[in-house]
DNA sequence: TCAATAGTCCCATAATATCGAACTACTGAA
DNA sequence: TTCAGTAGTTCGATATTATGGGACTATTGA
């Protein structure tokens, strides 16, 4: 059973919220998201190729754990929104530069994320 | 042998930075670098109590690898500087913002990071 | 009622983090 | 030179976390 559990604003941390956005699949996520609007199905949300449906549905769990996303039910779906407003009032600024930012890489040639050099990409 | 291996500034990402960034004991080393200076020993850069020396030598690895941090020998001891230049011209904004949202969330008693919410901190 | 769809949950496996202990490298005495 | 002390890294064991397949739940529409 999904209780879909949302974090209160208060629980909402920087560290937090930048360890949901520290992976290429979920940055894609909320960038998709902010750029768009609230999204539906989780498929849809993501251009994710090849990517399991469970590990999908954890990557929205952790999205929703960190306080990035509100998700409601909605008939047969599952609609995934950013709490924009909670998190611009509690690190104002944020949201904004990150999408520039992605934009910015990925105009720059650099897939945003790739493998993302995180975690562990680099030698000794 | 410590062969303080940097990445280049090509393979500097976001989701490598917002990775490094994501845990509470580097996120306050990091900003402990930026208002401060250039640090040295390792357990000098961290307020961080009771935390495993090789711990702490992993989380500057990880710093240096995601290309966050640039680490020299002088004699003894590490010298760790943030890379601010290049990463200002890669990611504009990042880290000025990232130092004043963590001061921010310390000002409001939010102790920064505290277990981050990150990982794994609410329930399903 | 039944099939189809959207997502979650559970499990096994793989990848990471943590920490103690051993080890390396450098410094500064004696 | 030798030796003790300091700063960090590396290694091994353990614990935590992510991934993906398959089973399961809930909802919709025929």
């Amino acid at each position: 059973m999904s209780l879909l559990v949302h974090p209160s604003t208060e629980n909402i941390t920087l560290v937090g919220l930048l360890g949901a956005l520290a992976d290429p699949v979920r940055l894609l996520i909320v960038v998709g998201l902010l750029k768009g609007q609230g999204c539906m199905s989780c498929a849809e949300a993501s251009p994710c190729p090849g990517i399991a449906k469970s590990t999908l549905s954890n990557h929205f769990r952790m999205l929703r754990q960190a306080g990035l996303i509100r998700t409601t039910k909605r008939g047969v779906e599952h609609r995934n929104v950013v709490r924009k407003d909670e998190i611009d009032a509690l690190f104002p600024g944020l949201l904004e530069l990150v999408v520039k930012l992605a934009e910015k890489e990925s105009a720059e040639n650099r897939p945003v994320g790739g493998d993302g050099g995180w975690p562990r990409s680099v030698g000794p």
